[in-house]
RNA sequence: UGGGGCGUCGUCAAGCGGUAAGACACAGGAUUUUGAUUCCUGCAUCCGGAGGUUCGAAUCCUCCCGCCCCAACCA
């Protein structure tokens, strides 16, 4: 199960765990949960905290809720629910039946809320937002008392009542813990809990106008739930106090505990929130599945396996570092589930014509074609020779550079799978000078051999039978984000827009076998890159189209680029 | 600036007083009908800095430096 294979052997997190159960609390329990906010799709940072909750969870036997924190009617939906479900289940996890609202307990809340009231813990203030921020204070000077914080608790209770009989505009009544505006921690002067907000719930309608703040309705979500370690990430460090005060003033016996990790970040991605809804919202990609997107529905859709972002999540650990991964380290994880996964197949991106002149006109030959080398498990296919191929217009070289080891004038090179050919003559245009196709002469012999005579033949290269081959698509997706440079002046989004993220290449031809390639299929183009079969599209004239889900690694390019330096 | 948190290889990250794991990246080499994969090898005398305690410190103490978070009626 995916539940427990993410588990990094020596998290702080287990420590504190390990702690409370020795001392008895909770029984022995664990219970966790993951919270998502329904206003956006979840991206790889919510997968993080995923594979935490759920992996903590199974590997002390305990349960993992899956909640929604939904106390905010602006921007959240029903469909962001939605996809939220579709794509923890597809990363691999499994809440049962335990999928809960925040939504649901906003009666209970408002109970609470009155609880504290009553005893005094709790006022309405009539300050605007603008009076209360300047009551606050700053860092270094206290904050002042509100003039309305010491109404009585009938008056108090009468107008927390006419708050949610929605008698008051909103922003014109909070409803705020009567804690310490002194405090050092700007959370504790007196927090706002409840406040007056019209616009419609997606689950609840109209029937609520005042809705509960987050520090508020968390904490007692989770003691409501009975979730005994509350995991979120480092910038709620300032509201635990907060979070323990609240369940104080309400709550006996055990009670859930606050623990915070850092969040994810990852080098050239960006992962806020607030970017990714204006990068869809906005249009500058064609929406929250946008292969692009580091969303866990756009890498489903480029093609990453959900076992290796598990993988991933497993291979970060968790601490509470400040961090920047390397995206080197995503795409490894995404290759290294690949390699061993994905099936081999034929493909020409970029295609250049190769004639067999000695090969005869009308001849078809059939060739067997392991799927994996080192996998023979995974079975073969045949794949069809004949007079006139396709090869990758890069794997010839008129003028090679040194140490190139594929075709150029002269030379002889294998066709994988199938014959060496050698080098006769070309045919360039006229005009512009390109080449449009090469002569070739093949040696019989060499079908599943080595040259008789002995003779090293070093490349290998891939290619198609023209008249077998059928056109596709394919999609080369980049990192589509760079990291902002603020000395730059990169603060707008749109300046990490990354305008080669995006290359449609429409004269590909893939082997015959993938004309009808199932959606979300993923292969080994050889030598170019793992594709995955878009799930969504194929091009208006039925060809499939193929997204790269990442290159392979490139020795050639990598000596290419000494030789240029 | 008050409070909270964090500083171990290019990037993550173990380490919890006994003499610096591992992964990615990088660099060499071997095998290879994918310049892939696989396989070897190398890669912190040093743990933000300076003092101190100790037979012995990345781990304890003191001071200093740096980075992140908090002044939404967002979460």
């Amino acid at each position: 199960m995916a539940q427990t294979d993410t588990i990094s052997t020596n998290d702080f997190i287990r420590e504190i765990i390990d702690e409370d159960l020795k001392a008895g609390k909770n029984s022995g329990r664990v219970a966790t949960r993951f919270p998502p906010e329904p206003n956006g799709y979840i991206h790889i940072g919510h997968a993080k905290s995923i594979c935490l909750n759920f992996g903590i969870a199974a590997q002390y036997g305990g349960t993992c809720n899956l909640r929604f924190d939904d106390t905010d009617p602006s921007g959240e939906s029903l469909e962001y629910v939605e996809s939220i479900i579709d794509n923890i289940r597809w990363l691999g996890f499994d809440w049962k039946e335990r999928q809960f609202f925040a939504s649901d307990y906003f009666e209970r809340l408002y109970q609470f809320a009155l609880q504290l009231i009553k005893d005094g813990k709790a006022y309405v203030c009539d300050l605007s937002a603008d009076e209360t921020r300047e009551y606050r204070g700053t860092f270094t000077e206290p904050g002042k008392e509100s003039p309305y914080r010491n109404r009585s608790v009938d008056e108090n209770l009468d107008l927390f009542e006419r708050m949610r009989a929605g008698e008051f505009p909103d922003g014109s009544h909070v409803l705020r813990a009567k804690i310490d505006m002194a405090s050092p921690n700007i959370v504790m002067r007196d927090p706002v809990i409840y406040r007056i907000k019209r616009g419609e719930h997606y689950r609840m309608g109209n029937k609520w106008v005042i809705y509960p703040m987050y520090d508020f309705a968390h904490c007692l979500s989770d003691a409501l739930e009975g979730i005994t370690h509350s995991i979120c990430t480092l910038e709620f460090e300032n509201n635990r106090p907060l979070y323990d005060w609240i369940l104080d003033q309400l709550l006996e016996g055990d009670r859930p505990r606050q623990i915070e990790f850092a969040r994810l970040n990852i080098s050239y991605t960006v992962l806020s929130k607030r970017v990714l809804i204006e990068l869809v919202t906005k249009g500058y990609v064609k929406g929250w599945d946008d292969p692009r997107m580091p969303t866990v529905a756009g890498m489903r859709r480029r093609g990453y396996p959900p076992e290796a972002i598990r993988e991933f999540c497993a291979q970060i650990a968790v601490a509470k570092n400040d961090n920047l991964i390397d995206v080197a380290l995503l795409e490894h994880c995404v290759r290294e589930e690949l390699n061993e996964k994905a099936p081999r197949a034929m493909a020409v991106l970029s295609p250049l014509k190769v004639i067999i002149d000695n090969y005869p006109e009308d001849k078809t030959e059939e060739f067997e074609c392991a799927n994996h080398p080192q996998n023979p498990a995974m079975g073969a296919r045949t794949l069809p020779f004949s007079r006139e191929l396709y090869i990758e217009r890069e794997d010839f070289q008129e003028d090679p550079p040194g140490k190139y080891k594929r075709l150029a004038p002269g030379r002889e090179v294998r066709l994988r799978s199938s014959y060496v050919i050698k080098y006769e003559s070309m045919v360039k245009d006229d005009k512009t000078g390109e080449i449009i196709e090469l002569h070739c002469t093949y040696d019989p012999d060499t079908r599943d051999a080595a040259p008789a005579d002995g003779r090293k033949i070093k490349g290998v290269i891939h290619w198609l039978s023209a008249r077998h081959c059928v056109p596709a698509e394919v999609r080369l997706y980049d990192r589509l984000f760079g990291v902002p440079n603020p000395a730059a002046g990169e603060e707008e989004f749109t300046s990490y827009l990354n305008p080669e993220s995006l290359e449609t290449l429409n004269t590909c031809f893939v082997e015959p076998a993938l004309k009808n390639a199932s959606p979300g299929s993923r292969y080994q183009f050889e030598r170019l890159g793992y594709f995955c079969a878009d799930a969504k599209e194929s091009t208006p004239d039925g060809r499939p189209v193929f997204n790269r889900v990442v290159a392979l690694r490139d020795a050639w390019g990598k000596i290419a680029e000494k030789g240029k330096a």
